[in-house]
DNA sequence: CGCCTGTTTGACTCGCGTCAATGAAAGTGG
DNA sequence: CCACTTTCATTGACGCGAGTCAAACAGGCG
């Protein structure tokens, strides 16, 4: 076995168990992080009854589609999913890639109707949350009304985050600043920040950060003669963070 | 009087009448398009009561700065701000123009900092509302805590449709985006959309759009060379919105 | 008026996109 | 399980759009 499947041995885990449609928020792992943090165990209960949780949602499959009329936002379990939306001329551009813990359709609250579709990059399983009901007992439990206001919140500031990335800096800062993204956010799941594996190809990655497919694989291949990182097709690693963290200053 | 100053006749009226701090939200001709969207008159007055009005904001004075505890979300009345963040190398990247009626400081309800500073780009009208009353009262009021969802996804869905330009979008399309987007947005307050003044430098537009100011420059003479658009220092006249509109396609 | 900031225009440069070709990996069907 | 196809990734040569540097010109404000 190759030593990048043994590094992510942790990974595999985390996705056979959080796969599992019968694990309730009281359970899962990524309770700490997700819409149920600093809930009481009883208001955790409440929560999980409204939530759906249905089979896995296959590769390459769509949880729900630009247009889509909105009914409720999803939380991701497992597996990785790209947010995107076509331009009037056609092209998609990606605004976004969700990981465990994370949650997506936010947009379609405004008028509800999706305005970006929502792809899994990989086999995956997502917590559905009726909005409706999302919104009712919201009204019974401030903490959860807050939570809900506060994730809405962090993406409105990672999307200016990435508005920022795209209006100010080079090809190689973008690059850097995702994978450095990408590594706190599994660092967040108590997951290696320093080896991980790409849950997207280099034309997501070009899509998501304004770059065409050469210029991700030429700079990724210049980091990596600089002894900044190595990357083998999908599989990471960060050999010098602080430097690259330095890169973005 | 020159010409350009008669057509701002309409929009000096606004000002002079909405930067008057007791306007209340029932008697405000924004109340169409702000946060009592669809609110009954007794349910206004609820809202009415939380909102602060001081006096004006002066022309570049700052709203709230990066860093500031979060404590309230801003209405616009009049005027204009802009919302801009500072990079860690040290320069502004502008993330948003709000315009009267709209709504700002949503980033800092994630964990109650603000992460954008907000700067008046001419003297405005500002109803502050302290966002723990505001909490409260949508608990009761469960349109009014609908409403707030929606300006929140709003926001979000704006700021998607910013990547989407600078991830997609040459400096011709940007500019004409930007254009096209303070014209409905006039629209939407029942003044021209044909026929505005800037509230902007050339310099804030090429920040927000990820362009430098001679880009802008030579962007816009070339679009009035063309016959698209007039434009005097910060006048401008669309005199071709259908094409205007075509070039985003 | 004179300063200071904002705007325009020109000449030159360069980072990244485009086009093209090859190679590696993954998915598909017999 | 292997041949075939398709998708994905890498690398090179070249060109262009937008940035940089520089200078002149408003225009607003004290």
């Amino acid at each position: 076995m190759p030593a990048s499947e043994t590094d992510n041995l942790a990974a595999d885990i985390e996705a056979a168990c959080t796969h599992n449609p019968n694990v309730s928020c009281g359970d899962c792992r990524l309770s700490g992080i997700c819409l149920p943090l600093a809930l009481g165990s009883s208001d955790i209960d409440h929560l999980d009854n409204i939530i759906q949780r249905g089979r896995p949602l296959q590769r390459h499959a769509h949880l729900f589609r630009e247009g889509d009329e909105f009914k409720a936002v999803y939380a991701v379990r497992s597996g990785t999913l790209k947010a995107y939306r076509v331009t009037d001329s056609g092209n998609e551009q990606i605004t976004g890639f969700y990981l465990p813990g994370e949650i997506l359709g936010l947009d379609g609250i405004a008028d509800g109707v999706h305005h970006s579709s929502a792809y899994a990059l990989e086999t995956a399983a997502i917590c559905e949350i009726p909005f409706e009901a999302l919104e009712e007992l919201g009204r019974e439990l401030p903490q959860l009304q807050r939570n809900f206001l506060r994730v809405m919140s962090r993406e409105i500031s990672e999307d200016q985050q990435l508005i920022t990335l795209l209006g100010k800096n080079s090809a190689t800062e973008r690059i850097v600043a995702l994978l450095l993204s990408l590594s706190s956010r599994n660092a967040r799941r108590q997951l290696s920040a320093t080896r991980f594996r790409l849950p997207m190809s280099r034309s997501d990655i070009g899509n998501y950060l304004g770059l065409t497919v050469e210029t991700v694989s030429r700079t990724l291949t210049r980091l990596q003669r600089d002894q900044l990182l190595r990357i083998d097709n999908r599989e990471v690693e960060l050999l010098a963070a602080p430097e690259l963290t330095a890169m973005l200053n």
